[in-house]
DNA sequence: CATATAATATGACGATCATAATGTAAAGAG
DNA sequence: CTCTTTACATTATGATCGTCATATTATATG
């Protein structure tokens, strides 16, 4: 059946939500191109009339979760600016925040994602990187004027590690008031990082 | 065929090594069944003697890799004791060189696995928060005596964290200069965590 | 109104998945 | 020396995997 003019796009973008929210909360290797055009509507052979494979859709996939993550990131640093607050903490607070840790699938990508993403092709894990890279010049941009020269993107690399390593233990753990704790730990070491003097 | 006494439990050994190095190198849903037991030389109709279940395998390597882990742990503290050195640098300098991200079948499944495992049932998830919980104490034991109060436990947990989360974005990222630049920061900040005063 | 076309659906390919029932051969027990 | 037992091999099951060739059908175009 021939359907008005951008439904295509329209379905192609729907499936690649579909797909983002679906490697984070199962694993790239979890998710079914069946199960996931099944969720989008649709049946699965028509996959391959938008994506040339499953890699292609992995990478798009990863850049359209980062690009919802990074508005989130922007509107935090905004709020926060807006009501005169430190961007860089209301960053970590609302990165480490408990319902980050229960939806994974709405969340950091690369929190979700980074040890699978590291086995695969150089591609995909440019695409990761270049999320990685971009959030951490963020985290740079919000750093205390003492920490803003030269050193500023390795400590925000720091602290951006701290938060995805410390999401990623709170979502292993099941024990719910360590699981808390962890989150908290991590929140306070992060802005102790940033904080520094020299 | 019947073999000499003891046989079976040096295969199923045998079995859980292969296992837990292909784990951390692949991936639990990247790793077969019949791959695992073809490299462990055998066939893949026997696993069902050995393990009640692919789930029971995941456990037991789990454990098995946080074992051997756990005794590089203790290595390189005690090393650090004996030349009069810092164990908790040694261990940070040891967990955060190239080599480690270089060999994740080798490493610590924490960082190679912890997301995947996160997605898990709670008996998987616990096999890897115990594993967390026992290199946090080893971490915590070697705080300076001004953070080996209250708080040495969380403390620990968020350079654990950081050592983690820095692993896997030096194995993301396909800048190699980069890779090494987000090691070094990371073996900065966590030492920085650990010699904060007050 | 007829027709070419675009966006899907249908169905099938061979591989691989976890799991399991059954077969087999050799070492230990008698 | 025979027989039972044990450790694994063989073979099979039904599901699901990524991929693709082809069929279908409504719409935009003529």
């Amino acid at each position: 059946m021939r359907y008005e003019k951008g439904h295509k796009e329209q379905t192609r973008k729907r499936v690649v939500d579909v797909a983002s929210a679906r490697f984070r909360a199962k694993g790239i290797e979890g998710t079914g191109v069946a199960g996931l055009m099944a969720e989008a509507g649709l049946t699965h052979g028509g996959f391959y009339a938008h994506f040339k494979s499953k890699d292609d859709l992995v990478r798009e996939a990863l850049s359209a979760a980062h690009a919802r993550n990074r508005a989130g990131w922007a509107a935090e640093v905004k709020a926060a600016r807006d009501r005169g607050g430190d961007g860089l903490e209301a960053i970590v607070r609302w990165y480490l925040r408990p319902a980050h840790r229960d939806r994974p699938e709405a969340g950091c990508s690369v929190a979700a994602l980074a040890p699978e993403v590291a086995r695969n092709d150089p591609e995909i894990r440019d695409a990761m990187a270049r999320a990685a890279d971009e959030m951490a010049a963020i985290i740079a941009s919000e750093l205390p004027p003492s920490l803003s020269g030269e050193r500023a993107r390795e400590t925000a690399y720091a602290i951006f590690a701290l938060m995805v390593g410390t999401l990623q233990l709170a979502r292993v753990t099941t024990d719910h008031a360590l699981s808390e704790a962890i989150l908290e730990a991590g929140r306070e070491a992060a802005l102790r990082l940033a904080r520094r003097e020299t």
